[in-house]
This record gives C-alpha cells, sequence and structure tokens, in this order.
DNA sequence: CTATCATGTAATCATCGATTACATTTCGGG
DNA sequence: CCCGAAATGTAATCGATGATTACATGATAG
C-alpha cells in the first residue's frame, strides 16, 4: 500500500499517545473535511470528481465516505459549500476596497470580483453555479449564505434608486438583468464560448469589465 | 439464456421486396438516427441520457451504439447537432415575424424567442450550451451552424448602428453584453436559481421580455 | 452465387455509486 | 480503571455504465 502521507492532525489524543505530534486521533481526524478538499482539489485539476477517487486521495477504503455522506449528491454539496464560501470571500473583500457611499461603483466592483472569480475558478463555480447540488443536499447555512449575496446586490440598486441614480424604477427587473449579465458572462466562458465569439482567452477579463460598464451606464440615469 | 425476444427481424429477401418505398436497408433501416432520437427523448423526460438505455429503446444490443459513435460524447454530440437544428428553427421562425428594417426589434426578438426555447426545451438548451459537445466530437457542421447564428446577431447589431440606433460605437462590446445578458437569463432558469431571485415559474418568460427591453433601451440612443 | 463489407450480438472489463455485515477505535458512565 | 455502546473504517458484493473484442449475419456488388 502506497500509504498516503503523514497526516499531520493532532487532537487531544491526550494521555495514551503522548507524543502530542503524533497525536493521530483515529485514523484519519477529520475525514469528512478530507474528502471535501480532495474532491475540491479534484475539480480543480478538471478531473471527474468521484467518490471513489476522493476515498483513493484521502487513503481510505471506497466505503468510507459513505459514513460521512449519505450519498455523492451530499458530498458534492458539500464541496459546493465549501467553494461558494471561498467565493464569498473574496467578493467581500473586493467590496471592502470600494466606498459604500457609491452603489453603482459597488455594483461594478461586485460584478467585475464575480466573473473573475469564475473565470479563474472554472470548476468551482461550475459547482456552485449549476444549483444541482444546492437545493437537494444542500445545507441551510448554503442557502443563506446565498441568500444573503442576493441581498447585497440587492442592496446596492436600493440604494443607487435612492440616490436617484437609476433610469428605471423597477428594481427587480434591473436586479435580475444584472444578474443575468454577470451570470451569463461568466458561464459563456464557463461553457467555452468565447472563441466562437472571437474573445481571446487574454481579453475576457477586461471584455468583462467592459460589458459591465457598459450596464452600468445603460441603467444609470443620463 | 432469456433470448432476445422476438427479433422480428423478417428477413426481406431483398430480391422479392422490390417496393422502393419498402427498401428496409438493414436490421433497423437507421440505427443512427433512432438512436439520437431515443437519446433526444431521454433528455426531454429529464432521465440521464446513457448509451445503453438508447440502445436499450432502439431494442438493440448495447454494443450497437458503438457502431455508430466512437464513443459517448460522439453520440451526445449529434444529439446536440439535432437539438441545435431545431433550436435554430424556431429562432428563424420568430425573427420571419418582425421586419428586417428594425433591427432592434430583430434583436428583441430573437432574445425573446432564445430564452423561450431555452425555457421550454431546458434538457436540450443543456446539451447544446455546454460546449462539451460541441468542440470535441462536434460536425463542423455544427460549429459553422452556430456561427451562423452568431453573425445573425452581429448583423442586426451592425445594421442597428448604421442607422444611428446605438449609443455605443463598440458594437463587439455592446454584442457580447446582450449574448451574456440573454444566455444568463436563460441558464438561471435552467440551473435553477429563479425561486431564490424571486421570480415565480410563471413569470419567468415575462420577466425575460422586460429584462431584454431593458437592455435595448440601455443601449439604444436616447 | 458468392465474397466482402456493413451492421449487430455476445461476452467481458474496469469503474462507479451504493449497501451490508463485520472489525476496530474512541470515549463516557459505572 | 474498565467495559460496552457509539462512531468510524473495511471487505465483499451488487447493479449499472462506457468500452472493447471476437464473432455472426444480413446486404449487396461482381
Amino acid at each position: 500500500m502506497p500509504a498516503r502521507q503523514t497526516s499531520k492532525r493532532q487532537t487531544s489524543k491526550s494521555r495514551t499517545l503522548r507524543q502530542t505530534s503524533e497525536a493521530r486521533p483515529y485514523h484519519h481526524g477529520d475525514l469528512r473535511r478530507v474528502l471535501i478538499d480532495a474532491a475540491l482539489q479534484l475539480a480543480a485539476e478538471g478531473a471527474e470528481v468521484s467518490v471513489r477517487e476522493a476515498a483513493r486521495r484521502a487513503a481510505v477504503s471506497p466505503a468510507a465516505p459513505f459514513r460521512h455522506f449519505p450519498n455523492r449528491d451530499a458530498l458534492m454539496a458539500a464541496v459546493a459549500g465549501e467553494a461558494q464560501r471561498r467565493f464569498r470571500v473574496e467578493i467581500e473583500a473586493a467590496l471592502r476596497e470600494v466606498p459604500s457611499a457609491d452603489p453603482l461603483a459597488r455594483f461594478r466592483a461586485f460584478g467585475i470580483a464575480y466573473v473573475r472569480w469564475a473565470i479563474r475558478n472554472p470548476a468551482h463555480f461550475e459547482i456552485i453555479s449549476t444549483g444541482r447540488y444546492f437545493a437537494h443536499g444542500g445545507s441551510a447555512e448554503l442557502t443563506r449564505d446565498n441568500a444573503e449575496l442576493v441581498a447585497l446586490t440587492e442592496q446596492m440598486l436600493a440604494d443607487a434608486a435612492e440616490q436617484g441614480l437609476l433610469q428605471s424604477a423597477d428594481l427587480k427587473r434591473v436586479l435580475i438583468a444584472g444578474r443575468a449579465l454577470i451570470y451569463g458572462f461568466a458561464r459563456m466562458n464557463l461553457d467555452g464560448h468565447f472563441p466562437r465569439w472571437g474573445v481571446a482567452e487574454d481579453e475576457i477579463e477586461r471584455m468583462a469589465e467592459a460589458v459591465i460598464d457598459l450596464f452600468i451606464v445603460g441603467i444609470a440615469k443620463p
């Protein structure tokens, strides 16, 4: 057996194993987490995510994952949760660099950060976006988390409207349009459309900015 | 052995069957086509598309499909081709009802027809859009077909610009934005986002129109 | 009529998700 | 401190799938 290397988990396996540095708690310590990470990495490598392969990487039997997830979808839901968490961290970091007084600038920053993350983490974005792993096995935390992101953009547009920056009073429509634009751009990249549209690889991020700017100009009061 | 039931292959005694209309060539006549149709229907039913199930529906052995397609992806590429053909027929029908003199109205009609088809044929749209089955096994015909659709929208915007209807001179940007909007809307529906965004099932098509109108107003010269 | 080719079948593999029975580790209550 | 229950992992196995190989058979040209 090609033993998987040194899982350096130490929990408080207090006394019998006194080597604190070697305090391997059980077999794995936190197989659940290890499996999620393995699956995430698998996705990042462009490989297909299978339960067995995740188990293999965790150096554990093919049946072991099912102790932690009732089925594959549950694992994928957890993976989606983790990916979404990372996604959200990035979005919020980007927003922190924009003055909250300028809602349209915030919307712009949001859109750009969104698309950038989607471009640079295509497999993770795919897992997040499909929603196949949200609704069903997805934790309530995941959907709440997502709802907060929705509310975030809602707030931006509401602020913009309040400041009289918008042309249309139909906020919901503007919101959906903006989201569709951003999401559509990200998915076009993911789904490999841009070559057909004459957008080269290294133009994509710039194009994203241009497109978002176009949208903002379109909805802004002249 | 549970013998494969009643293979009702009436050996057509070719010579005797001179009926040109009955020129049944071999067992199936056109297994390839039957398989594609079976797969399409499978997708339409929301079931997973497997080679074996398609074979089953064609009442043929599990290995038979591989005489017509080198692998599953090739079958899926053919399925995507057929779906795309149907899609294109619908789009062009919709465009025929709009005067060619009004490019923005044509763009609107295109977008609405696009989204409508995507909403009403989700599984087929999924197969078309992913691009997973385009580039690789996809026939050159498929990509050419697609390029023509791209050119269609390009032409609309070019016409609009020529008539001085557009605000921006950067046509490519407007084109990509419009596409991203339409595609994004269609995919949001497909990926199950709308519940989260407070858009009810029966509002979706209306919302699509509203969103597209918003976009057109945004890019049009005031 | 017959040889050849296209088309389909049977048998078989490896992989995967999933389940069941069993083994081992952990940990808390006596 | 010990022991038994609960948690965690393993082994064996199932059924389905994509794919390949050797073989059978219908169709058709010469």
